[in-house]
DNA sequence: CTGCATGCAAACCGTTTGCATCCCC
DNA sequence: GGGGATGCAAACGGTTTGCATGCAG
């Protein structure tokens, strides 16, 4: 019985319940909004559980925790690397469909002697609801 | 000199202190690091002054903000656009140098209702201290 | 005299942790 | 039965804020 450097997690059912809820949103909810969900379905559930397993599912590579700016961390069901834009206004943070680009680490890689592991860049904004002009309606 | 949008502050000797130990360092301290610093020389000024100081200058341009990852707020005497790279260890914070990309902001604008306002690149990496020491602790 | 700035401490907010209990294997 | 997972609440770290005092204009 070799381990992998993947744990095992049990599926239990406020672990299956985070992640449903976490999927469902194409926001990047806070620790505290994912809690707000999950507490619809399962209005026993501890802060604390949250917390721990949503650290837990990123530690494994099941969601993506950001490191984005502003104060409380964010999660985020699409693990793959992507950018965001937060809303300088109201705190939103959105997906922003650009195409990622590697080779930056490798150019970076020149101008430092850290060794590089990821990149993320972060768009600051106005977004629409925060603008007041809704010319077209968003998509959020 | 008159009446602009820049709203007067007057140079308290606390102001001027936390400005000058800003500036004499390259890192990128969190505004507990500045208490420390300043307290050298002000053994009575209080962590609100700091805080509120900090606040203060920062929306008033004479230093920057830092919107980087990690869960302290970090202070720049630098205040002209550049990236950074965290120490994903011991979480310390370096300027890199890399050519800023201009650009970039606009072909986001295509991707996003956002106005976008500005960007910024933080990489992640392992700086030289940590690469040698596997059991470093950190206290950030 | 008036108001902004300060020092101090308490409040606040997001997050972590200790612990008793629970439940799956 | 044993070890992990949970709910709960207290603790924690960073930041903000209320308030009485101080000081510059």
């Amino acid at each position: 019985m070799d381990m992998k450097n993947h744990q095992h997690m049990r599926l239990t059912p406020q672990r299956q319940v985070i992640l449903e809820e976490l999927g469902k949103v194409k926001s990047h909810p806070t620790a505290n909004e994912v809690y707000d969900m999950v507490r619809k379905r399962l209005p026993r559930i501890g802060l604390g559980t949250v917390y721990r397993n949503l650290e837990l599912m990123a530690e494994n590579g099941l969601i993506l925790k950001l490191e984005v700016g502003g104060t409380q961390k964010r999660f985020d069901a699409t693990t793959d690397l992507h950018y965001h834009i937060r809303c300088t206004t109201c705190g939103k943070v959105d997906d922003i469909k650009l195409e990622v680009i590697p080779q930056i680490n490798k150019v970076a890689s020149d101008s430092t002697d850290y060794e590089i592991l990821s990149h993320h860049i972060e768009f600051s904004g106005i977004c629409q609801e925060c603008s007041g002009s809704e010319t077209y309606t968003s998509t959020n």
